[in-house]
DNA sequence: GCAAAAGCATGATAATTATCATAGTTTGCG
DNA sequence: CGCAAACTATGATAATTATCATGCTTTTGC
């Protein structure tokens, strides 16, 4: 069983306020599991206890909604935690996370993260921070989705994606999502997703080779997303 | 200088958690406010440096969009806190907060919360829980925002007037928001919520009243909700 | 009490977005 | 490899929602 002291999830998330000591009591009790593309790591509705730790790869964050349709909420990648809402309002998960990639993570079970909010403040601070970040996020796409059209969507999200998770070698965006995925992260239908990336292609502000999204004009796109 | 002890905000909110002694601390540095109806808390962009405990009255917590509407996130009550995720996360506040009718709120300065984090663990977690229920339901919100149609997040937004704030003696909607406040809570132009309500209010799912709104049908509300 | 402002209502029209249909393209897998 | 399944693309059309315009009603402030 490899140590967390080095992991680049503590170097991060609010682990970073955990010692040596602490560390060493989590790496003995975590287990390790590799997620394969496609597979969930826990689903809406299902009992978490404990926290994952994204070690490698990306997931959705998504929720079903009551038509059937998959919302993405947000996207987790390498170094972040999940599950921690879950484990502190001591309810199922509020949303399922599916894997993009193939990913590593660490999972640790709530009994032995739990005694660590009363005796570490500085981490207790740390996770408090993150989910209220968390929140100002999620309050910010509630007036995004409730006041920007589409179009205005489509081009901030790219951004955001290029922004938040970085490009390949050869400039495109790293995170490969199929359109149907972009639709569901900003909350359209795939076709009039597919008919904006068009445009935008179109019009220069991206180029579409295949599955493959260069952002070339990032001030159109600026512009585009208001 | 009136006692915390038996305040209204002390039984409903994270507050509850302090013991005597806390009490009487927040009570000696607490300073007391009336706010006018249509006059804010705080605004947007502001520091807060504490936080707010609403000892009566309602208001809203809108943010102002790119196009310059405001967008309404969330109604807030008698009995509940108001600006600790500003105050935790140390930035300044992401919403504003106005007053929906005359207010009576207590703000107590955050160098007089933060200790209460690191000496009383209950009151931390319950902080913490109430933030994770407030990001729950932003994600729920943002997933409403994306999915559903303006018609059914008015029957949604109606129901919840009711069930969370409660009628007047007449059976009407306790809270008296005008037309563009429940257009900015749903996300939609003054106009369209004028014409789905009038749409309700002839097909018997409601009545209008002058500004008073009474839910007639709820099961039928809540098929509109779907 | 009255004038001005704010709020409510409705029509006409335009813009945005979803849905259905069809077809080409890529990917994964036995 | 070759085929099925998944993904991408585009057209046609319909539904939803925004915008602009106008007039009426209620509220507010002096």
């Amino acid at each position: 069983m490899s140590k967390c002291e080095q992991c680049i999830v503590r170097e991060f998330s609010s682990l970073k306020a955990l010692n040596k000591e602490e560390l060493l009591k989590i790496a003995d009790c975590k287990s390790s599991y590799t997620i394969k593309k496609g597979e969930p790591i826990f689903e809406e509705g299902e009992n978490v206890n404990g926290i994952f730790c994204v070690k490698d790869g990306v997931c959705k964050l998504s929720k079903l909604s009551a038509n059937g349709k998959d919302q993405i909420i947000k996207l987790v990648s390498k170094g972040e935690l999940l599950g921690q809402r879950s484990m502190i309002s001591d309810e199922p998960a509020n949303l399922s996370a599916v894997a993009l990639e193939d990913m590593e993570v660490c999972f640790i079970p709530k009994s032995d993260i739990m005694p660590l909010f009363n005796q570490n403040n500085a981490f207790s601070m740390n996770v408090m921070r993150a989910i209220c970040g968390d929140l100002k996020e999620a309050d910010d796409h509630v007036v995004d989705m409730a006041q920007k059209t589409v179009r205005q969507r489509l081009a901030e999200t790219l951004l955001h994606l290029q922004d938040t998770f970085g490009t390949q070698e050869d400039g495109s965006l790293k995170t490969q999502l199929t359109r149907e995925e972009i639709g569901s992260l900003i909350g359209t239908a795939t076709e009039s997703c597919i008919r904006l990336l068009s445009d935008f292609n179109k019009s220069g502000l991206i180029e579409l080779k295949g599955k493959k999204i260069f952002l070339r004009d990032i001030k159109g796109l600026k512009r585009e997303a208001e």
